[in-house]
RNA sequence: GGGCGCGUAGCUCAGCGGGAGAGCACCUCGUUGACAUCGAGGGGGUCACAGGUUCGAUCCCUGUCGCGCCCA
């Protein structure tokens, strides 16, 4: 028994353990072994992660995608795990042991410390896993993946030895962004750049000729900055080559300021006119501008920072190099200040001695690091870059060619936009936790790259053995034992970037390169389905990588979609506070209702402006749908064995039949759109307005009454219809109607593994086509014909007689609602001057008529009676014989209203009929649709003026 | 500065070259045989603005205004 309340949360844990005990999830069942895969793999989100509505709306579109396909039949793969998380989980973990006041990283070790990364993996590394079954998530859970497992390590030293043998990694020292909190480089992508409200500083650089004197404009070159503090690094000023105010002083030279060093004055069309003096200070090794100008100068590079951002000037042979007696006591006074304070003093002292300006206001954007939040320092230093200006062209090109097509389609430009001016990608960090970069260095700093420690070393003992640095015994000695070739060869420091892994993802989950088994089943998988925020951290780079090493796309399809925000439409964050926690809504209102908000409101190419009020109505029709199953098991609806839909007799019943065609050919193909919000309105209409608000209360008078082959078939036909709608709604609340399905009957298996329901109304040209030349008997049958054979339900008879009922009851129940009449009341109903077809109709829907419309008895007459209230139903007049009870102005009102709207009808398609040029431009069944409408607005016309002179009549 | 997108009912949003839609909110009525997490009925929009294309524009094009995001 079906108890009146829905629990979502008791019904949510036994399903879940329901699927978990069958294996619901799993790819490669034995049935499904010759079926065709539909694979998909999972944005692994960061192990340290916990599931927010970013997550909730990701993984419930691809949950959605993935029971729909299993339902139809695949042998889906959903390939989930996790993400090893670099910066993050280790940020986590020092963190942890901070607040545990045990040693810090340093202290600890590399080792040590890597061994309590892994036990805190170990320990809470599981959260966001749960938390993704809680939402229903059909992965299948006995392939979970995590990108530091051994297989998926071997995949990336595998790619990264690989790719350095082709040149397409490499080491380069180059300004890169640095992160002088977290004291690592990072990539381009995980630098913000934040709006600062800062100042301009107007400096005066003396001219190397010229007694510098501050009131003489002759004697100095005025260069704006807004970061005076790196003036210690300058190695020139810049001016444009066509600013004329400067055109003898190129070639020139200034005196540094309080450095004195001799710099030249240098024309470099980097140098804007517009900009502050038209002037500018180049400091090549701390701005990525300066270091191009610098570059094509010649300039030296003068780092004046140390890694934590601190000045550097002590010891600092590159600033020290040439500069006068005297200059160290500048060194040491600045020496260790930090680059903030560092700025405040070295504008105070220029200002001592007549070398500033002045200073403007000015904001503009200063790069942040995304995890630390500090400023990021471009800094010079070796790393390990990808070539990806090189890898980028065949994933433009698979994108170009359509191999590979984003949905939207607009998120292709923003790919191209990206990719065609893609920069080197620096992938080291200076971190512990990561993929330790398989190269090591000999003594001379050779660089050694290999997949494995004993080869590296190999490669290295050979070479220097034969170069004779080492003799063949020591080799072998070092070959042997580790312990002895400690200095000798080092093994870099470095991990990689988080994301080299990810990008791998697709095929490295897969087995790669251990066992390709799985990669030939399932690579390119079908489908990606991610948010915008990460085209270019990982779709991009999944498709570099999937070209270069699959040879083939990863995926023919991104599905993009929006980022889900708060009711103000503000990007949810944790620093802002405004954090919707999917779990409180699930605890709330059920899985169910999240998931069903999430694709209801998945419109492509528009954020999700989240409320709460939102998952309660979904929530509601949850209950709605509980307690129409609720309503059908009371009656005793069972669906017998051997029925048939196709071969129901009653109208009533062809017409659900047809209903559900309907309602399930607009969620299918709204599914295979990737329109989940259409799919989502489809059949919460059907459920809600069509099944339940006219099939169940049409039903009710045949249910409730005599037994008989009608009452058969309509409990055979509620049942069969329900199922049918557990079914389309499956892949949205996979929960409910997995119970509701165990609930209704005795099953043969699970919902979630279930066929889906067959497109009524046939297939499409397209597919019936396709079909007739791909089948066996090719040719034999006409593409009619097998569409034919997939079930028609369609039944415009059927909808006609409903459709009467329905409009006749809702005429009726809108004119008792204007009149006031109260449902205690029953009225009397004339059909005046019915058809045959009225009267036959109205004869078969007569109790269903009167309960639904509060009516005494049903006649007919050639016309109605004085003073009744007159409807239109269908072309013909149904009137309510109210003489007394209403009030016979407001009728006459109501009569004039509806009269004024017709003949606005008739007017307005007049206008379009009258004009000559409509008629020989617009389509044929536009033009014949317009003339139907005004035939229609004609008959209108003629009934209600009819009307009105019967009520005047009657007054 | 470049790119993308958005301004449709009080709110949140669909839609789209041929008669303006949904959910919520609001108003009226309702304990009729599943459901008050419900039922019935109703009010409410010059589809941001201005031009253009078209027989016809909320929809396509251009511009303006306002808002958001991404990149420099």
């Amino acid at each position: 028994m079906i108890e009146k309340n829905y629990q979502p949360a008791d019904i949510e844990t036994r399903m879940a353990r329901l699927w978990e005990e069958a294996g619901a999830f799993k790819a490669g069942r034995p049935e499904r072994r010759d079926a065709r895969p539909f694979t998909v793999v999972i944005p692994p989100p960061n192990v340290t992660g916990s599931l927010h509505m970013g997550h909730a709306l990701n993984n419930t579109l691809q949950d959605i995608l993935c029971r729909f396909e299993r339902m139809r039949g695949r042998d889906v793969l959903w390939q989930p795990g996790t993400d090893h998380a670099g910066i993050a989980t280790q940020m986590v973990v020092e963190r942890q042991l901070m607040e545990r006041q045990e040693p810090g990283r340093r202290d600890m070790g590399r080792a040590k410390f890597l061994e309590r990364v892994w036990q805190w993996k170990a320990e809470s590394g599981g959260v966001i896993v749960n938390q993704l079954k809680r939402l229903g998530a059909s992965c299948d859970w006995s392939r979970e993946r995590f990108t530091m497992d051994e297989g998926l390590s071997r995949a990336v030293a595998k790619v990264f030895v690989e790719l350095h043998r082709e040149g397409l990694i490499y080491k380069d020292k180059r300004l890169v962004n640095w992160d002088p909190k977290l004291l690592t480089a990072i990539s381009d992508l995980e630098v913000q750049q934040i709006e600062v409200k800062g100042s301009l500083w107007y400096l005066r650089y003396p001219l190397q000729d010229k007694t510098f004197n501050p009131k003489d404009p002759a004697t100095f070159v005025v260069v704006a900055t807004t970061r005076p503090e790196t003036m210690l690094g300058d190695t020139a000023v810049a001016v444009n080559p066509d600013d004329e105010r400067y055109t003898d002083l190129i070639g020139n030279h200034v005196v540094l300021p309080l450095v004195g060093r001799k710099i030249p004055i240098v024309a470099d069309e980097y140098s804007d006119p517009e900009k502050g003096s038209g002037a500018v200070k180049i400091t090549p090794a701390h701005d990525f501008n300066d270091f191009e100008v610098g570059r094509r100068h010649g300039l030296p590079q003068i780092s004046v920072l140390d890694q934590e951002g601190c000045l550097a000037l002590v010891d600092n042979e590159d600033y020290l190099r040439g500069l006068p007696e005297g200059a160290s006591q500048l060194a040491e006074e600045l020496h260790g200040v930090d680059r903030f304070a560092a700025r405040k003093l070295i504008v105070a002292r220029l200002e001592d001695f007549g070398f500033l300006e002045r200073i403007e206001p000015n904001t503009h954007m200063v790069p942040h690091g995304d995890r630390s939040g500090v400023v990021i320092e471009p800094y010079l230093t070796d790393q390990w870059y990808v070539d990806a200006h090189t890898m980028a062209q065949p994933a433009i090109a698979a994108v170009r060619s359509g191999a590979t097509a984003f949905v939207p389609k607009n998120w292709e430009k923003t790919y191209f936009e990206w990719m065609e001016n893609i920069q080197p990608w620096c992938i080291s960090r200076q971190l512990w936790w990561g993929h330790q970069i398989p190269a090591w260095y000999g003594p001379d700093g050779k660089v050694f790259v290999a997949e494995t420690e004993e080869e590296a070393v190999g490669n290295a003992l050979g070479y220097y053995v034969e170069r004779e640095v080492i003799t063949p015994e020591q080799g072998d000695e070092m070959a042997r034992d580790p312990d002895k070739r400690e200095g000798f060869i080092t093994r870099d420091e470095d991990v990689l970037d988080t994301w080299f892994s990810s990008a791998l993802w697709p095929f490295s989950t897969l087995g790669w390169p251990d066992d390709e088994t799985d990669v030939q089943r399932h690579y390119p998988t079908d489908v990606l389905v991610t948010g915008f925020d990460i085209i270019f951290f990982w779709v991009a780079r999944m498709m570099m990588m999937g070209m270069h090493f699959m040879k083939d796309v990863p995926f023919p399809t991104v599905y993009i979609h929006a980022l889900v925000r708060d009711e103000k439409g503000a990007k949810m964050s944790k620093s802002k506070g405004n954090v919707i926690d999917p779990l409180h809504l699930i605890d709330d209102y059920g899985a169910d209702a999240l998931r069903f908000t999430l694709a209801a409101m998945a419109a492509q190419g528009r954020d999700i402006k989240l409320a709460s009020q939102r998952v309660e109505g979904y929530r509601n029709f949850a209950t709605k749908l509980w307690n129409a199953c609720r309503f059908a098991e009371m009656n005793g609806c069972a669906l017998p064995a051997d029925f048939e839909a196709t071969q129901a007799t009653q109208t009533l019943n062809r017409w659900i039949a047809h209903e559900t065609g309907r309602a399930t050919r607009e969620v299918t193909e709204a599914i295979e759109a990737y329109r989940f919000n259409d799919a989502a309105a489809s059949i919460y209409r059907f459920v809600w307005n069509v099944y339940c608000d006219w099939y169940l209360e049409l039903a009710k008078p045949v249910l409730m009454g005599e037994e008989g082959a009608a009452k058969t078939e309509t409990l055979a036909m509620v049942a069969w219809a329900r199922d049918e709608i557990l079914k389309l709604l499956h892949p949205f609340m996979p929960f409910i109607s997995e119970e509701l399905w165990a609930m209704t009957a005795k099953r043969d298996g699970l919902l979630v593994l279930t066929e889906w329901p067959r497109k009524a109304g046939g297939m499409t040209s397209d597919e019936a086509v396709m079909m007739a030349t791909t089948s066996p008997n090719d040719g034999l049958l006409p593409p009619v014909l097998l569409a034919l054979d997939t079930g028609d339900f369609s039944d415009p008879a059927a909808e006609a007689e409903i459709g009467w009922v329905v409009d006749l009851v809702t005429a009726i129940r809108s004119v008792r609602a204007e009149m006031n009449i109260t449902p205690a009341t029953l009225t009397p109903l004339v059909l005046a001057g019915a058809s045959e077809e009225t009267r036959g109709r109205a004869q078969r829907w007569n109790d269903v008529v009167r309960r639904m419309a509060r009516l005494g008895d049903i006649s007919f007459a050639d016309r109605p009676p004085e003073g009744a209230v007159q409807l239109l139903v269908r072309g013909e007049v149904a009137a309510l014989p109210l003489k007394g009870v209403i009030d016979l102005s407001a009728e006459k009102t109501r009569l004039d209203k509806e009269l004024a709207k017709a003949e606005a009808d008739i007017k307005r398609v007049d206008a379009k009929l009258g004009n000559e040029k409509f008629v020989a431009n617009a389509p044929e069944e536009i033009v014949e649709e317009e003339k139907e409408k005004r035939e229609a607005a004609v008959a209108r016309k003629t009934k209600i003026i009819e009307a009105l002179e019967r009520l005047k009549n009657a007054a």
